[in-house]
RNA sequence: GCGUCCGUAGCUCAGCUGGAUAGAGCAACAGCCUUCUAAGCUGUGGGUCAAAGGUUCGAAUCCUUUCGGGCGUACCA
């Protein structure tokens, strides 16, 4: 939001000395030390280097340059060639005025404006519940999508779902195996087969319905376990999903990629433009002319593609659907698929660079300073579901996203479970509450709120540092939003509530002269902003009492 | 072996498109509630930024190598 006021000033002298400078190349940020100024930018620095010459020097002839600025009350030279920035009351008004103004819109910046937006995330097959470690895909994918919002693009959240493959059919052999062990207790179980306690209800509820119709294992039997088992997971996947206050605008069926003919256009393109041949059986793609160890299958001996295949034409699909950035959000176990479909892709002439791949690294939990494996197949998993509920849709949102997603996440279900001021997502959310309070508070003492208050008469280095802080939203967003990364995000939304809590310890709001309970007030109010407007980026609850 | 992510305070992690004395939370210690929520604020202690080279006015940040750990490296997904 500083750019709005400075870089104008600074762009005229650029002008005038005759330099040009790049986009994104001159921003300010705010001095670790005070006695630097309230901004500051190292642009002279950067410049000397493309314009060889000395650095103060440059900065200099910027200074010299500078027009006079209603926002600027002075510029000095520091340092290796640092321009210290002190910026007049009146900068901090419009500033203030402004965030008001916007509110619930305040941080909405339009770089995307105009272009579409996918982000794919969650796609588990349904299997079974989800489990603890979809967490981080599903808070990660989620808040991506509403930053790329912010950022102005069209979002579709979009889940890509698998009830065809392996993985279903030995969802179907485990439901018909516990099926077939309510008549003969010896009956086997298969080798790897899903293990959780669903397995046995949903068995029990075919033995219900349909008794021993289904006890020859046959193509007929393992279709009716599939589908009842399919349709369970989905379910529960789902309700699990909204706990998280997540939904998807689209439910992908990969399904689909073959009725629609899409997977034998992939094959037959390929093999076209020869970047694919056959094998031993089996289609091969060319990954090595991709910079690959080795070629890949994609159609195996037995006649069905593996994974890679449908990937590859659903991202086609995805760029034909004309999304100008597609986001997939990865666990670090899948990474292996990346490279594959950026080949694939590239090779049938889309554009490759439209794909983002996020891949976040794995989640270790911890319990009692103990570590903690919640396993998939075991009959006694631990799941989402029991995350949530020993915590809260807040807290495992929250948690998930406020680690960077290339560092391994260490999720801490002791802390997570503690309702405390150790835990960090009540830190910000009691700034919020402790404001819409006070908001309450003043209406009762009959003190009307005036947006327009002159906020000239804050001078406290709490509210002069609480100004700074929320006049970097919009540049938290486009950074996080650039980058992909909602930590980014929690890390800001705490400097926001450690800075609120300062001002609010040292500044008393009423009874006070009531130019200057007008002024805080004025600040308060945009602090909840936002902090509410972070807040439903990140998908957790704004409280307004806790 | 190859690819990839990581290695920063006792613990969990920021900072990494190079910039002014390396930061936060928790833990430890010391303070602050007759007045707007103490789930808060303030202060103290705590670091060879894994190691070694290199690039330069300047490196936690970029490059190379080494060491240590995670995840991949299927005709599984």
């Amino acid at each position: 939001m500083i750019e709005l006021f400075l870089s104008p000033v600074f762009e005229t002298a650029f002008s005038k000395i005759g330099i040009e400078i790049h986009e994104g190349q001159l921003f300010f940020e705010r001095p670790k030390n005070a006695e630097h100024g309230d901004f500051a930018t190292t642009i002279a620095m950067m410049l000397a280097k493309q314009e060889k010459k000395n650095p103060r020097a440059i900065a200099e002839q910027i200074l010299a340059n500078l027009p006079a600025s209603e926002y600027i009350e002075s510029v000095e030279i520091a340092g290796a060639g640092f321009l210290n920035i002190r910026c007049t009351p009146k900068l901090f008004q419009v500033a203030l005025g402004s965030i008001l103004e916007k509110g619930s819109s305040f941080g909405r910046i339009t770089k995307g404006k105009g272009l579409k937006a996918n982000v794919e995330y969650v796609s588990a097959n349904p299997t079974g519940p989800l489990h603890p470690g979809h967490g981080r895909n599903i808070a990660l994918g989620d808040t991506i999508a509403s930053l790329l919002d912010w950022y102005g693009y069209d979002v579709t959240r979009e889940y890509y779902f698998n009830n065809a493959g392996n993985q279903m059919n030995m969802l179907a052999k485990s439901i018909h195996a516990r099926y077939c062990q309510l008549f003969d207790a010896e009956y086997p179980f298969p080798e790897n087969g899903y293990n959780g306690l669903y397995i046995g209800e949903l068995a029990s509820t075919l033995q219900q319905q349909f008794g021993e119709a289904y006890k020859e294992e046959n193509e007929q039997s393992l279709a009716i376990c599939k589908q009842v088992g399919e349709e369970w997971a989905f379910a529960a996947i789902k309700k699990t999903l909204k706990t998280m206050n997540v939904h998807h605008d689209v439910y992908f069926n990969e399904d689909s990629l073959y009725t629609s003919g899409a997977i034998e256009k992939v094959i037959a393109d390929l093999k076209e433009r020869d970047f694919a041949y056959e094998q031993d059986g089996a289609v091969w793609f060319k990954s090595t002319l991709f910079g690959a160890d080795k070629d890949r299958v994609i159609v195996k001996s037995s006649g069905e593609p593996t994974y890679r295949l449908p990937d590859i034409a659903y991202h086609i699909n995805k760029l034909e659907r004309g999304f100008d950035v597609v986001v997939d959000i990865f666990g670090a176990d899948h990474i292996a698929t990346v490279p594959d479909v950026i080949s694939g892709v590239k090779a049938l002439g889309f554009d490759s660079d439209k794909i983002n791949a996020v891949i976040y690294q794995m989640v270790v939990f911890v319990r009692d300073g103990k570590l903690f494996k919640p396993s998939k197949r075991k009959g006694d998993a631990y799941t989402l579901d029991d995350l949530i509920e020993d915590t809260s849709a807040d807290i495992v949102r929250y948690f998930f996203l406020m680690r960077s997603t290339n560092t391994q996440l260490e999720f801490d279900l002791s802390l997570a479970a503690e309702q405390s001021e150790k835990n960090p997502l009540f830190y910000l959310q009691y700034a919020h509450a402790r404001i819409c309070s006070l908001f309450e508070k003043v209406a009762q003492e009959g003190i009307d709120a005036t947006p327009n208050a002159d906020i000239s008469v804050l001078k406290e280095v709490a509210e002069m540092e609480l100004i700074k802080t929320l006049m970097r939203f919009p540049t938290i967003i486009e950074k996080a939003s650039e980058q992909t990364e909602p930590q980014i995000l929690c890390e800001y939304l705490r400097d926001v509530a450690n800075g609120f809590h300062a001002f609010y310890h040292n500044c008393r709001i009423m009874g006070v002269e009531s130019s200057l309970t007008q002024a805080r007030l004025v600040l308060a109010n945009a602090t909840r902003t936002v902090l509410k407007n972070g807040f439903s980026i990140l998908g957790v609850a704004a409280p307004e009492r806790m």
